[in-house]
DNA sequence: TACGTTGTGGACCGATTGGTACAATGAAGC
DNA sequence: GCTTCATTGTACCAATCGGTCCACAACGTA
């Protein structure tokens, strides 16, 4: 019969999608090997870990694009209030404006949070810790941007769980501009 | 052997906790027979419908806990801020100050959400309506009571998401602080 | 061209799933 | 006290789970 070649990092995008849509357990084996193409040779020979472990490296994957395109450039921008402004346009682009849901929100939520403890703490520990440091270099005291990091980060996911709940992304259109807001104001 | 002699409406929320805990597919019948001590004749005496009717009459259960602690004080206080501040002690009770997460919360971010997608945005949906309402009789003009219940609707989800993720329940007793704070100016 | 290595797909495994069937037990009524 | 009915617990079912194993095919090298 013909083959797939693939190749590992080609497959780790797809398998977030469906973690992303199904949450931990409901993404069976099944469902991965609809979505990639790959029967399990193939998923095992990449992940010998397993299902664990392909949830690992999507953690892992979302964890180094957030790090490459939020925290990093929070971290690194002199102007505070221009990473602040660049870290709501990568994560509206992440998310597509409320249409996908937060991985690592999702784990959070469910049994999966107990398997991946370190990955989900350490996402969003890093965000809200990057973000209050982009917001000390604006100017804020530390506890101030502390509490508007993360007013901001827990805003985020809130307006994806309400998107979702509500069947409509201008929940979270509306919410990231109001967070807007409530960051330019001092 | 000694059996069990249980009650409907009394498995109902200790089956609440099951699927808060686990989500739907999570929370598998091996699960609900181990917190309700019940086995499969007297669950399927129950819930004839399985597996699916519990997690609706879980639904229904939390859907009427919050039509009578929070959706209909906000409507029909005449006092609108004073029915804020009851929506928002009734909510931080339920919740626990965060260390419960939201069950309806879990089954929108999930496959749960196609199976319940009414109950989900039903649920949603009567809370930013019931505390929009509320906003108006307390002077906010429609928009921006519509745009403050949102935010606090999805503000109250995103601090459980942050709570439960960084293991931190001062993030939502400070969520809630802030959401008043929010909804107190004018 | 032949042989060895590597990657693949899917059959098969034991375990668990949601659900069904039914025997046993307890309660209620006569 | 006996009979009937309701509730219970669990054995059993087919299906699916995550994971293992292996045959086969393709590729690379001599």
């Amino acid at each position: 019969m013909a083959r797939t070649l693939a190749d590992r990092q080609d497959v780790i995008p797809v398998l977030a999608e469906v973690f992303r849509d199904h949450g931990f357990e409901g993404a069976s084996l099944s469902a991965i090997t609809a979505r990639t193409g790959l029967g399990k040779g193939s998923l095992y020979n990449f992940f010998p870990g397993g299902k664990a472990e392909m949830a690992e490296v999507v953690l892992a994957h979302i964890d180094g694009w957030f790090r490459a395109h939020v925290f990093e450039p929070l971290e690194r921008t002199g102007d505070g209030l221009k990473a602040v402004e660049a870290m709501f346009q990568a994560t509206d682009a992440y998310f597509r404006s409320g249409q996908r849901v937060c991985v690592v929100g999702v784990f959070a939520l469910g049994d999966a949070r107990d398997l991946f403890t370190e990955q989900v703490h350490g996402y969003f520990a890093a965000w809200v810790r990057a973000l209050a440091g982009a917001l000390v270099r604006a100017g804020r005291d530390p506890d101030q941007a502390q509490t508007q990091a993360e007013e901001v980060v827990a805003g985020i996911q809130g307006a994806l769980v309400l998107s979702r709940a509500l069947n409509d992304t201008g929940v979270f259109t509306r919410t990231l501009a109001r967070l807007r807001r409530t960051l330019a104001d001092d």
